[in-house]
DNA sequence: ATGGTTGGTAGCCAA
């Protein structure tokens, strides 16, 4: 089973990126954050007709979350608990069945956070990190494979950027931020790209501007987390770069993971 | 070097 989760940076001008990539990588269970789009407008057609069930999170403009599955959805359950006014589509998770099984897996998008000095900004992902924390801990306790797969917007260690220097006013590598990640990590989740993937620049996001893909210049904040339960039949992990190089691409690339979900 | 680039959309807004 091949689940991957991508920042797609507006799906809709991204839909020709998005085939082709489907057609070449082949993946069950995609991901999608930043679809920019409501769910009306959704590119769903073209999807379906590749072979996939299409499920959306979608806003106007911002934000914005799907899921593309082979497997049938068994359930699909939109928005993260533990705040009422927060009316980001930011998260969204699809149950299926296995041969081992219930499957969960979540298409999540962590606020930027920006800039660290307006509470609005960095406050709300804190906020939001720590509502993930609590869900996902409850969600542990179902002792099932689970898959918390997106762009988490944090850069966990200085090894995941070429220059960590750049970043250290940035929201996205505050010691609060990379606490609040090792602390939903310790719940039990594993990294699987950090467990599997043992190269240096190891990155999953460029930056558009300054020359940062010709330059390498990049930081690895697309993450997929696994609960014990699928940690267990992890294979493989792989970070798909070479997209980044396509014409008009997103400033992510997908994140890929390889799980052995067949009957024991 | 407080720059520069992109998507969606009329918010210089978010990233």
């Amino acid at each position: 089973m091949k689940i991957a989760t991508w920042n797609i940076n507006g799906v809709r001008a991204r839909i020709g990126n998005l085939l082709h990539w489907l057609q070449e990588s082949a993946p069950d269970i995609v991901c999608l954050q930043e679809i920019k789009t409501m769910d009306e407008q959704f590119p769903r057609l073209e999807i379906e007709a590749l072979g996939y069930h299409v499920e959306t999170h979608g806003q106007k403009s911002f934000n914005g979350v799907a899921i593309l599955s082979k497997l049938r959805f068994d359930e699909v359950n939109f928005g993260l608990p533990g705040e009422g006014e927060d009316d980001h589509a930011r998260f969204m998770e699809g149950v299926f069945s296995t041969d081992r099984g219930a499957l969960r897996v979540v298409s999540l998008y962590l606020p930027n956070g920006n800039p660290i000095t307006e509470e609005r900004k960095f406050g709300y992902k804190l906020r939001w990190m720590e509502r993930l924390e609590r869900w996902a801990g409850e969600r542990l306790a179902l002792e099932e494979p689970l898959v918390l797969a997106g762009d988490y917007n944090v850069i966990p260690e200085p090894a995941d950027a070429k220059n960590p220097e750049q970043w250290v006013n940035d929201a996205l590598f505050q010691p609060v931020t990379r606490q609040a990640f090792r602390r939903l990590c310790a719940l039990g989740f594993t990294d699987a790209v950090r467990n599997v993937t043992h190269s240096a620049d190891a990155y999953t996001f460029w930056d558009y501007q300054a020359g940062a893909w010709q330059k390498n210049n990049g930081i690895r904040i697309d993450h997929v987390l696994l609960s014990p339960e699928a940690a267990n039949r992890l294979t493989s992990a792989s970070i798909e770069k070479h997209v980044r190089a396509w014409e008009k691409p997103s400033d992510h690339v997908p994140v890929a993971v390889e799980l052995d979900l067949s009957a024991a």
